[in-house]
DNA sequence: CATGGTTCCTGCAGGC
DNA sequence: TGCCTGCAGGAACCAT
């Protein structure tokens, strides 16, 4: 499922594989791997040169030697792949462009969620994404006004912090885990916090997907790989998601067990020894 | 405007 | 063995 670490992973992969390299052929392969308010289909990138892959919280974007940009988004299965040009296709490849090296670019998607879409830049940032806020690796990030904004909201701090227009690049894995570390329940009201649980708990999520960052990002069940269809190694250090049943990681002060309840027609886990209201 | 609920999709695990 | 149900999830969209 990939969040801000793995698809920084997967930006900077691309980076490293497309960058300078033209689009010498495309072709998409399934209707729903262009978001419906595309601007122009993918073939408005034939024989177009990649100048750039840039990112902010989940959405990337390819920049060319020409106005318009590629947005993609992965949703939660999203995949980019560096193939050897006429390799065979994927069970769920949406989308290849050729590139000149003999390679191709293939966005492969078993369940859909992921989107391509042909966009323009507005002050540096594509249409689609100028409402999303931005993320906590974003070196513009001012963590204090983020605090402030949070701090007003009535709503459960949980779902506060998966608002991708408060704070982007935070998903349901990354969301448990910093609550974890900062002790926070995740059905708190934000506004009844302090402002220094906020602090904790947004510097709790900065280090945490740091970490996974490093560790190449997590790969729960194989659904997230890199481009070149390695997975990351950082499942095994979560220390809340899909360990419901296992002793807390601080149990030696807190003695509690991992739960899972539920948040919003799916599960949120947490220890209920060491996170309380 | 703020907030909360629903929906899209596929594959897999578990129950009977 | 095979059918059914529930679950996984991001974010657009709709309702209140």
């Amino acid at each position: 499922m990939p969040e801000l670490p793995e698809v920084e992973t997967v930006r900077a992969g691309l980076e490293k594989h497309v960058v300078g390299k033209k689009i010498i052929g495309v072709k998409q392969l399934h209707p729903r791997a262009l978001r419906s308010d595309s601007l122009n289909k993918l073939t408005v990138f034939k024989n177009a040169k990649i100048k750039a892959v840039k990112r902010r919280g989940k959405f990337m974007w390819l920049e060319f030697d020409r106005p318009e940009v590629l947005v993609a988004h992965l949703g939660m299965s999203g995949q980019f792949k560096i193939q050897k040009a006429g390799s065979d296709n994927e069970a769920h490849l949406r989308a290849k462009f050729e590139l000149s090296n003999g390679k191709e670019m293939r966005f492969v998607d078993q369940r859909t969620f992921g989107w391509l879409c042909v966009d323009q830049l507005e002050e540096g940032v594509p249409s689609v994404v100028s409402h999303i806020a931005t993320d906590l690796f974003d070196p513009t990030f001012d963590k204090k006004s983020i605090v402030k904004k949070i701090n007003l909201k009535r709503g459960q701090i949980k779902k506060v912090i998966l608002d991708q227009e408060v704070v982007s690049g935070i998903g349901n894995i990354y969301a448990d885990e910093a609550l974890w570390y900062a002790r926070i329940h995740p059905e708190s009201i934000a506004s009844d916090l302090s402002s220094t649980q906020i602090l904790n708990l947004l510097t709790a999520a900065q280090k945490v997907m740091t970490r996974a960052l490093a560790a190449g990002g997590t790969s729960f069940d194989e659904l997230y790989i890199n481009v070149n269809g390695e997975s990351g190694y950082f499942e095994r250090s979560l220390a809340v998601y899909g360990r419901e049943g296992e002793p807390c990681r601080r149990q030696r002060t807190c003695g509690g067990e991992i739960i899972r309840i539920a948040f919003t027609n799916r599960s949120s886990r947490l220890c209920p020894a060491c996170q309380t209201r």
